[in-house]
DNA sequence: ATTCTGACA
DNA sequence: TGTCAGTA
C-alpha cells in the first residue's frame, strides 16, 4: 500500500502516544480540540493515533518548547499543511526554523522505546503489537 | 487497568 | 495545564 496510507493508519493508544511523546494525556486531548490532530476512534470511543499524529504531536511539542503558543502552532502547522514553508515571525515567539520531525528521528524514538530495558515489563508488548500492524 | 468528557477548591 | 469525578 501507499506510504501515506501507512502513515495515517490508526495504530497507537493514548498510553503509547504519551510515552512516545512525553506529553500528558491532557495536552494531547487539548491539541486535538485545537484541531492540531484528528485521531481515529475505536467503537468504544478510544482514540487511535496514526504515525502522522505522533509526528505532528512531536512537532507541536518542539514548537511549544520554543515558546510558541497554540495560536502560533496552529498557524504554522496549517501553513505547512498547505505546503508553505514557515520561516519565522508569524508568531510572538522565537525564530523557528524547520523542526519538522524526520521519519528517521521518529524511528529512532520508537527503536529506543522498544529497546529500553529500564522500562521493565511494561507495555512494550502493546507497542510492538501496534507497530506490527504498521510493518505488515 | 485505561481512556473519555466535563469541570474548577 | 493539573486533577478529580463518574463512565464506558
Amino acid at each position: 500500500m501507499r506510504d501515506e496510507t501507512r502513515r495515517n493508519m490508526p495504530l497507537f493508544s493514548m498510553g503509547t502516544v504519551t510515552k512516545l511523546t512525553e506529553l500528558t494525556p491532557r495536552q494531547v486531548r487539548y491539541y486535538e480540540q485545537q484541531g492540531l490532530i484528528r485521531p481515529a476512534r475505536t467503537n468504544g470511543n478510544q482514540r487511535l493515533f496514526s504515525f502522522n499524529d505522533v509526528d505532528r504531536l512531536l512537532h507541536v511539542k518542539t514548537l511549544m518548547e520554543k515558546g510558541v503558543n497554540i495560536a502560533g502552532v496552529k498557524e504554522m502547522l496549517q501553513k505547512e499543511d498547505q505546503g508553505e514553508t514557515v520561516s519565522a515571525e508569524v508568531v510572538e515567539a522565537q525564530p523557528v526554523k524547520k523542526p519538522e520531525i524526520s521519519e528517521a528521528e521518529l524511528y529512532k524514538l520508537l527503536k529506543r522505546q522498544l529497546a529500553d530495558p529500564s522500562a521493565r515489563s511494561n507495555q512494550n508488548h502493546l507497542l510492538r503489537g501496534e507497530l506490527s500492524r504498521f510493518f505488515h
